[in-house]
RNA sequence: CGCGGGGUAGAGCAGUUGGUAGCUCGUCGGGCUCAUAACCCGGAGGUCGUUGGUUCAAGUCCAUCCCCCGCAA
């Protein structure tokens, strides 16, 4: 078949690899290159470097809705077309384009978590279980037909970047399943349950700020969906402390304020929550290196400090 | 030239107005102990990021370059 691919980060390369495997024509549509880092250097998007190294044709738009991109789209002149995580809206003539519609790649069990940071915010917010659901993309926030669906525990210190691994993965192997009973004619397409649907916002900086009056459960899970992005942090001395990797702990180490660090370079770092004590394996000071709680101690010792 | 912090022992840090380079951990040796991540004693380990300059004297002051990081985008 002949597909277009509209896909941007990390995420959406084990579906394009699989595609490119399996012989499909294809064309990726993505993000303008954006500014990276310190220097902003101008960087292409994963599937856009992907794309250049196995001679599939770039397509990049600020925005396909816009006539521009639309036109693009239309002269590729796809049968099919595939969304995974491509971060940008689609409109309703995008989707008159392909005549076997567009099937979006999206990591959670839809209708939960409908929106920009699914995986993240499974995370967040607890979940002990999460997956993939390929869909038929209309025109609201994921709110199309389900295909086909897979499901995956998440572990109790799984980090949102370990899941979007794994989800990235189990991803391209659902899409693979999907297109494979949609060229046999044999797609069941489900609506979803509304009354069931959950949205899940685009994860910003500030949701990475820790609060301690929540619990030691909430805090950590909050570490991992926030880890390897936007990160989470605390305020130490009117300084941000980025907390990358915490562990629940059983340690009573008597009552304190909320955010009050106790322990030493042999038993760890620990932080008063609102129902207990949290260990910090990994933190990161500003204007420091990333470094394990043990080595951060031994030049900063806790003694009576207060993050917050 | 967006703003800012920093490069000192294996690791993390301190080093005041220039004057013999310290702390915590680790490491090595010895001791105590049924035992230990505990405790006691002792030792090793640093051309203080680079290059040049000022000075009787530079980790410290000046200049240059390299590298790391936080914020902003």
């Amino acid at each position: 078949m002949k597909i277009a691919f509209l896909g941007t980060p990390e995420f959406a390369l084990p579906s394009l690899d699989m595609l490119f495997q399996s012989g499909h024509e294809l064309g990726v549509f993505t993000q303008p290159d954006r500014p990276v880092g310190r220097h902003a250097v101008l960087t292409p998007p994963p599937t856009k470097v992907y794309a250049m190294e196995h001679g599939i044709p770039v397509f990049q738009f600020e925005k396909i809705r816009l006539p521009e991109g639309l036109e693009a789209l239309k002269s590729f002149a796809p049968d099919l077309m595939v969304t995974a995580a491509f971060g940008q809206i689609l409109s309703a003539e995008n989707l008159t384009v392909p005549k076997c519609g567009c099937i979006n790649v999206h990591g959670s069990l839809l209708p939960k978590y409908r929106g920009a940071a699914p995986i993240q915010w499974a995370v967040i917010n607890g979940e002990t279980e999460t997956g993939i659901t390929t869909m038929m993309t209309d025109f609201g926030m994921d709110t199309g037909d389900i295909l086909m669906v897979e499901r995956v525990t998440i572990g109790e210190n799984e980090t949102a970047g370990d899941l979007f691994e794994r989800l990235s993965v189990l991803g391209a192997e659902t899409l693979k399943r999907t297109i494979a009973a949609l060229e046999a004619g044999t797609l069941v397409r489900t609506p979803q349950n509304e009354l069931q649907a959950t949205k899940c916002p685009m994860l910003k900086k500030e949701h990475g700020r820790i609060d301690f009056n929540k619990t030691a459960r909430d805090i950590h899970n909050l570490v991992r969906g926030t880890n390897p992005w936007p990160g989470a942090y605390a305020l130490l001395d009117g300084e941000p402390l980025k907390i990358h990797a915490t562990r629940m702990s059983e340690s009573d180490l008597g009552s304190a304020q909320l955010g009050s660090l106790k322990g030493d370079a042999k038993t760890g770092l620990f932080v008063l929550c609102q129902d207990g004590w949290l260990e910090i394996t990994e933190l990161q000071a500003s204007g420091s290196k990333r470094m394990s709680a043990k080595d951060f101690v031994k030049g900063h010792p806790p003694d009576s400090k207060i993050l917050a």
